[in-house]
DNA sequence: GCACGTTCAATTGTTCAACACTTGACTTCG
DNA sequence: CGAAGTCAAGTGTTGAACAATTGAACGTGC
């Protein structure tokens, strides 16, 4: 009897979650305006129905809503992904420093999503390992047992996750992160937190660099930046 | 040229922000269910307007929507109280530590907040004192520098406030955390930051004490209680 | 009296069509 | 060339309608 709740779910939320899908996944690029009419019509639904759900991701921060000039998909700056970042690594180290290894339905988790990550490394489904990276990431917030910060997590990672499919990635081998991975998952499961935090924070802040130095590069063509 | 920007906001934000108001000051109590054409109507607004409405307050956790069963003002349980205290202590004592006392427009808004709620304190004026208090604590957050996170921190804050306004509070006097806010603003002021963390910390856990064990009280008779 | 299925009004979910308002681009005129 | 006016496109909002679901009242048979 532990699953046995029926899914049912608005038509609103459905509509929500394509979107959520279509714009991590980079198939809507920063930048893309979302006109309600014809987005409404291609998915069969009503206008009513797709201002409910670009409500919804306009709260999530993956749109952004101008009053009367309508819903984009939202660009991050240099500065948002700073923010992001500030929070990541506030919110991640705790986490580890808290992990506790005998939650063994966390650490499988974390486990089967570095798999992943390598996996799709080397496959080189880059956007697989991004979302598989960004899993590994989420599992850590696991240990803070805090739905609330999951879920504001979630939304940190997603707006992360938006900036990094789109990123031209030719000048960069993921290859060379799988060692940091692994050896953050040894040193997790080891008990060897205050490590695994400082080799966490050090991966964060490598990772931002890299995010901020291949959006600056972007950031020149197309840029509508978005100062909020 | 400062404030320039007009203020043009929708509707559907505006009825939130009533809506809003009024759970907050405990005008609409939690589990109260909220009835879509009545409360559009006592507005003059439309349904899918209000439907707008509803969608923003239950995104930020005030409204908890049941699919065909309406909406209905959220209800706090015990475990939600202790996941919101973790939450702002993992926020608010790094933003204490990473005070910076020159900021002096920020020094200078928790000053007036302090005032605020100590005039509302002795003018027995319970809702107000909370109010106060509750900025006071937001305004910490401040420091981060980070709108993300003032904007999730100020959801927990709403949170904890539809708590903390409902309860019966006869025989809780107030006039006790006056020193405790004042000596917090005064090691904030003198950079003793860690002192400063340490007494917040404790001021913390005691709120949260508090509030648990009122609430405790109070979930025997009414007790609809949200499990989530 | 009680368990069960049925009916039914109330409420939400969703659609549709219309109109008001704003915007940005285009045009016109000085 | 620039300022003011024009206009179509798109969003904001409304009101009415219908479908789907719920909860309760009701009735039936045991």
């Amino acid at each position: 009897m532990e699953r046995a709740q029926i899914h049912r779910v608005s038509v609103a939320d459905q509509v929500a979650s394509i979107l959520r899908q279509r714009i991590l996944d980079g198939e809507l690029r920063p930048g893309t305006p979302l006109q309600e009419v014809p987005l409404a019509a291609s998915l069969g639904v009503s206008r009513n129905t797709m201002r409910e759900a670009t409500r919804i991701l306009s709260l999530e921060g993956l749109l952004k809503r101008s009053i009367h000039r309508g819903v984009a998909v939202s660009q991050l700056s240099l500065k948002d992904v700073h923010e992001i970042y500030h929070l990541r690594r506030m919110l991640e180290i705790p986490a580890v420093l808290a992990a506790d290894s005998r939650r063994t339905d966390v650490v499988q988790e974390i486990r089967s999503a570095l798999d992943g990550y390598e996996r799709a490394v080397h496959a080189r489904d880059w956007m697989r390992a991004v979302s598989f990276d960004l899993q590994f990431h989420t599992l850590l917030i696991r240990f803070h047992q805090n739905k609330r910060l999951e879920s504001f997590y979630q939304n940190l990672i997603g707006e992360v996750r938006m900036g990094m499919v789109v990123v031209d990635r030719t000048h960069d081998n993921p290859e060379r992160l799988i060692p940091v991975h692994r050896r953050i998952y040894q040193l997790l499961t080891a008990g060897k937190l205050k490590q695994c935090a400082a080799l966490l924070a050090q991966h964060l802040d490598d990772s931002e660099a890299r995010l901020s130095r291949v959006m600056d590069g972007q950031m020149s063509n197309g840029g509508t930046r978005q100062t909020t």
